[in-house]
DNA sequence: GATTAACTTGACGTGTACGTCAAGCGTACG
DNA sequence: CGTACGCTTGACGTACACGTCAAGTTAATC
């Protein structure tokens, strides 16, 4: 059977594409994330897929799980543009950033100690070495 | 029995001063952070114990495993009195930091990528709403 | 002294996001 | 024609940080 270039991906070409395993996206299919289509038993990952899995992606890198993306996604598909799904999913990704700029504060104050315990422990590193050779120079 | 204010605490006390479960705190001790007395079969909760365990919840707060929560306080508590192991808790807390650095940068990045994702949408949402009302006034 | 509250130790359960076999099928290649 | 590769579906395993019983013991209270 020749390749059809009709615009659908392989399971493998998916991977190779997104930097995943064949696992995840038979786990994203299973959780109703991805829809790819069959032809015989194997997958054809449509356009809409690899859109939908760039968004979870993404949606992942914002820490989101995979039952929230796969509730904005479905906001998203659901009727496209509704005004009132919109600002649903604008409502969410607020609340998101919100939790990651406290996050990110929270991050900053720990390097900050932590730096300072460096600096620290440096100065007696560098104490401990004067007493080792209390003449040196 | 008297109750000796021995500066100890029992686990109820630990939990109402710390919010945390029974559960945790003996997952704690199963883990070696903490290493509370023992007065029969009871846990008795010295000062070391608490110290240790506001370091463990700032860690937890910051991401950190208990498994690296615990390297870091064998780094917090190693006695300072040895060269190569002060050395030693340096690199091990130069690691973490540059790990807390990256984690920061790739928050960061997130956070910038939502933001302007959340730009978008309000333009959106903004634009269905002229729609809405075309003659709004 | 008896009840009850608080503590104890197992030991299995939970949720997230997959990893890792096992066993089978279909097909492209030599 | 065979075999090796890639895909398939289960199904169990993993890591983290505990939760949730169960069953027993101790301590405090009436």
């Amino acid at each position: 059977m020749p390749d059809a270039p009709d615009d659908t991906m392989t399971i493998r070409e998916m991977c190779d594409t997104f930097d995943v395993t064949p696992r995840t996206l038979r786990f994203y299919e299973a959780k109703e994330l991805l829809f790819p289509l069959r032809e015989g038993p194997h997958r054809r990952f449509t356009k809409r897929d690899r859109a939908r899995l760039k968004l979870i992606l993404r949606g992942k890198r914002f820490g989101f799980t995979l039952d929230q993306i796969r509730e904005l996604l479905d906001l998203y598909n659901a009727d496209g543009q509704h005004l009132v799904q919109l600002m649903r999913v604008h409502e969410l990704a607020q609340e998101r950033l919100t939790d990651m700029e406290h996050r990110r504060a929270e991050l900053d104050d720990a390097i900050n100690d932590l730096r300072s315990q460096l600096k620290w422990g440096a100065a007696r590193i560098a104490e401990l070495q004067n007493n080792a050779r209390p003449n040196a120079r």
